[in-house]
DNA sequence: TTGAAAGCGTTACCAA
DNA sequence: TTGGTAACGCTTTCAA
């Protein structure tokens, strides 16, 4: 930002307090007795020249001493690339299953040499987002969809991205797509329901905001799987929070609900615990489905019915990532990683 | 690429080709027909310039049109520093308590106009991982105990972090240090049991090598409570796996224990599925007590006993993040931080 | 109001 | 085997 670069020389201009400047290499140099390229070459172990065992223990040795470590900024800006693969940070806490994915994939990224960093800029929406990531020249973005769009690609791309891969339900222009289509976690459900006959299906929708981009989804795919069928669909919102389901279970049997699709596990617990307070049999009274499945789900009595949801291993994903800032070229792939299967449990 | 700077200046038609080079305000200012000094007034505000209008509105113009985004690297090199707060990724996955207390800060951390980057180092250990921090120049460096000892901070301070701050069980020399001390968890716990006539403690320890930093203490903890006391401790370990709750359950009663504190809620749940399975009453033969204070205790029945964990609210420490950084020279502060009180329900 | 030039820390080319 | 030097993209004096 702007603004910034006028604020920090004003108020914190910096005289050394107590602290010594940075080393630098032209100070390794100097105390090694060598010039800054004898010290270059020492310490990237360059192949392509020889330098005597001597000089090259005096080099590391000032070094140690003067607690060197070398400038990323400076490298990057002189190789004119990097090797970082950004993401942004979640903004909202994310479950184990996401979270389980994401490390995966971090660590096998690392493997391949790429410095992952997650970028924390909460404020920024969508373009200015991209912007702000463009700023820091990652050689690959990785992002959820929603935010992003064709316009945030092109910013990256013209800034030097070589693979911009996004996650989420669709495809963004000139971008790697993964795509993660909850749709078909709803229509499993939805499919499930219907074959086991409940024709009344409720699908629980989360009002945390955050929530939507799945949310939406899995209701939408029950919709498709339980079109042009005499069953029916009803939308119902519930806060996480005991008293809100409290109440809507004190209200459940006007809704006159056979079955429930409860957006994922944990809902699904808050929900068949308050139906059973209240007296309501599941399945017999109202059949109540999961997804993510959860280990919770399989502690719950009667043990829950959920969905078992497929990702990619995070070596696949590194290795696409990869072979896009290999070859930038190359036409977009799009991966549709998302399986979904019911697991048939007690609840329904 | 310096044949691209060739190519323009006589033409100067740009047809755009298809992957042209990463424009640099040198380019915009060619197109604006001004210096590249000049551009970075405009696009900076420098307030104490006066450019005038027509000329701001040609860079701004030329800036747009060639997609430019200035090189962070390079203005942080020339800068002499950055705002940066890195912070190392967490390497397992974790909870939503700690989840949503790092949401918090990095939200107050960008409030604050700093920029939050989490690094993926995933195979590095203790120094070495300071040391790749360190490259990147952070203002500060916001990282759990356990791995950075005092030579990482040296190290990082040296390379100009004008802020470390750890987060763990112990103060580490020259950083600043928000003190989490799970063995107070452990501690409240005992004190609960102890005052209920429990007798026979044991405490359960996740056979997860990730969570030792957080289980330790407080099995620690419990033993603390109960020194001296006619109480005895048993560790007791167990992976978070169904079948191994099972086989712990099926000889549970040779254990003799009447209380046992389950790490936290997630294990307690597990472990009192299975203990009821087994057909052992909670709390009647045995009493089970959590921690975390997560929504799924309060659905469990018996309803699940617990440790309300208490974490200082993101503000505040990014305000003491702040403050570090503008005072590096001040005394290292150290901040007790977590407050630990039992949430009594019915299976204790 | 604008422009020329220096310099931040690196690395790579070319000489010595 | 080593050293000088230019260049990466940007900001900021100092001059014009």
């Amino acid at each position: 930002m702007p603004y910034l670069m006028v604020q920090i020389p004003k108020t914190s201009a910096p005289p050394p307090p107590a602290q010594r400047s940075v080393p630098t290499s032209a100070d390794v140099a100097r105390l090694a007795g060598v010039s800054r390229a004898t010290v270059s070459y020492v310490l990237n172990n360059t192949s392509a020249v020889r330098i005597s065992e001597p000089t090259r223990r005096r080099v590391h040795q000032a070094a140690e001493e003067l607690g060197y470590v070398p400038h990323a900024a400076a490298r990057s800006l002189r190789a004119g690339h990097s090797r970082m693969v950004l993401m942004p940070a979640p903004d909202v806490p994310v479950g184990p299953l996401y979270s389980r994915f994401f490390n995966e994939l971090q660590w096998a990224l690392s493997r391949l040499e790429y410095t992952v960093v997650q970028y924390g800029g909460l404020g920024l929406r969508g373009d200015e987002a991209a912007r702000a990531w463009a700023e820091l020249r990652p050689v690959a973005v990785l992002a959820p969809g929603g935010g992003l769009g064709p316009r945030g690609v092109s910013v990256l791309k013209r800034s030097g991205a070589r693979a911009v891969v996004t996650l989420g339900p669709e495809r963004i222009e000139g971008a790697h797509a993964l795509l993660m289509d909850h749709q078909e976690v709803g229509r499993s459900v939805g499919a499930h329901l219907l074959a086991r006959g409940y024709r009344r299906v409720g699908v629980l929708v989360p009002e945390d905001p955050g929530l939507e981009i799945f949310s939406r989804p899995r209701l939408e795919g029950v919709r498709q799987a339980l079109a042009g069928t005499a069953a029916t669909v009803t939308e119902v919102p519930l806060a996480y929070d005991e008293k809100a389901a409290a109440d809507l279970a004190g209200r459940w049997r006007s809704l006159g609900l056979d079955a429930v699709f409860a957006y994922n596990d944990e809902f699904a617990m808050l929900l068949m615990r308050a139906l059973q307070d209240e007296g309501i049999g599941v399945p017999d009274e109202t059949a109540v489905v999961g997804a993510d499945d959860l280990m919770l789900g399989r502690l719950l009595r009667p043990r829950l019915t959920t969905v078992h949801i497929e990702l990619p291993s995070g070596r696949e994903l590194a290795e696409l990532v990869d072979r896009a800032v290999r070859e930038p070229a190359a036409e977009p792939e799009a991966h549709e990683l998302l399986g979904a299967e019911v697991v048939h449990r007690e609840s329904s």
